[in-house]
DNA sequence: TACCTCAATGTGATCTTATAACATTACATT
DNA sequence: AATGTAATGTTATAAGATCACATTGAGGTA
C-alpha cells in the first residue's frame, strides 16, 4: 500500500483512503475524546472507552455485533444493548458517526469541530472516508429553510470505488 | 390541515409536506411507471404494481413488513422476499427509493427525469418531502473526483421537523 | 401444438440489526 | 449511611434482510 494525500475541495481530508500514523491517530482520538468529556461533564467509561478503541484500530465501519463480539473478547457484557448503548453516547456526543447506508459505525476522525460529516463509501472495499462538507450542508440548509422545514441532522453518503479499487480494475 | 404550496432553491418541489390531489397524482405515477417499463422492456407485474399503489396511497416511508402485511391481505405472497423483490424492482427502476435513515422505501414523486434524491424527514410525523437536491449532488462530485473516488450513488437525507409540526408546536 | 427456457413468484428457514423491559451496580450528593 | 440518578448487565423479542430451493408462467422455437 503506498502513501497517499489528499484533499477535497470542501475543506476536509478524507482518512479513509490514504496511509497515516495509526498509533498517533489513535491516541489523539482518544485524548480528545477524553478532553471533550471532561469539558462536558460526561463520563468516558471503560465500555464506551474500549468501543471507541475498536472503531479507532479498525478505521472502518463496524457493525454493532462486530463490535459486541470484541468486547466479549475482552470482558465486558456480551449482550446487545451493552454495545448499542455505548455506541448511542459516542454517536451523540459526536465521536463516532453512524453510516446508515451500512448499517455500522466509525469512529470521527475530526474530533475538533463539531460538524456535519459526509462519507465516501467503496463498494468493494467497504473503506470508508470521511469528508466535512460545508458546502453540501449549505445548500440543504437553504434549501430546507425555504419549505420551512427545520433540519437537525443531516445524512450524507457517497457510495462508489475507491482511488485504490480503481487502481486494482485497471492493472 | 391547510393547502400549501411550497418551492426549494434547488429547482424542486418538494410533495411529503404540501396538500394535492391524490388520486391524479397516483394514476399519474402509476401510467408513467407503466409507461417506463414498457420503454425499458421491464415487466410491471401485478405484486410490482400493488407494491407500487401501496406506497403511492400511504405517500410516505413504509417498512418492508408493513408492505408485506398488505400484500397479504391482498391475496399475494406473504413472504419477506416477495416484498423485498419488487421493492428492489422499484428502486432499481427509479420508481421507489430507500430511506436508509427509517430502513423503509418511499414512492419517487420524480418520475420524470433520472435523479439524484434528497429527502427531509420529520421526526415526529414520519412524514417524508423529496427535493431534487441536484446542487448537493454537484457540490458532492466536485469533492469525490479531488480524490480519485468515483460515486456511483449518493444519499442524502435530512431529519428534522416539518412545517406542520413546527406550527403544532408553537401553538 | 408441444417443448424449452428463463424470469418471476412462492415458501421455509435463517441471519443480521435493533430495542423493550427490568434487575443490578456504581457514583455523587446530602 | 440514605437517597437519587446514571450506567451496566441480562433476557427476550421485534424489525429488517437474505439464502436456498421449489413452482409457476410468459415468451420463443422446433
Amino acid at each position: 500500500m503506498t502513501s497517499k494525500a489528499t484533499t477535497i475541495n470542501t475543506g476536509s481530508q478524507p482518512l479513509g483512503f490514504a496511509q497515516h500514523n495509526h498509533g498517533a491517530c489513535m491516541s489523539e482520538a482518544l485524548a480528545a475524546a477524553e478532553a471533550r468529556c471532561a469539558a462536558g461533564g460526561l463520563r468516558f467509561t471503560p465500555v464506551r472507552r474500549k468501543v471507541l478503541e475498536i472503531l479507532l484500530q479498525d478505521h472502518r465501519a463496524l457493525g454493532a455485533y462486530s463490535i459486541l463480539d470484541r468486547l466479549r473478547e475482552e470482558g465486558f457484557g456480551s449482550q446487545p444493548p451493552v454495545a448499542y448503548r455505548a455506541l448511542d453516547f459516542l454517536v451523540a456526543n459526536g465521536l463516532a458517526h453512524k453510516i446508515e447506508r451500512l448499517n455500522a459505525f466509525i469512529a470521527c476522525v475530526h474530533t475538533h469541530h463539531s460538524h456535519t460529516p459526509a462519507f465516501m463509501i467503496c463498494r468493494l472495499c467497504d473503506a470508508v472516508a470521511e469528508a466535512l462538507s460545508t458546502t453540501a450542508r449549505g445548500v440543504l440548509h437553504d434549501a430546507a429553510h425555504a419549505t420551512g422545514f427545520h433540519i437537525e441532522r443531516t445524512v450524507i453518503e457517497a457510495e462508489g470505488i475507491c482511488p485504490g479499487c480503481t487502481e486494482k480494475a485497471q492493472a
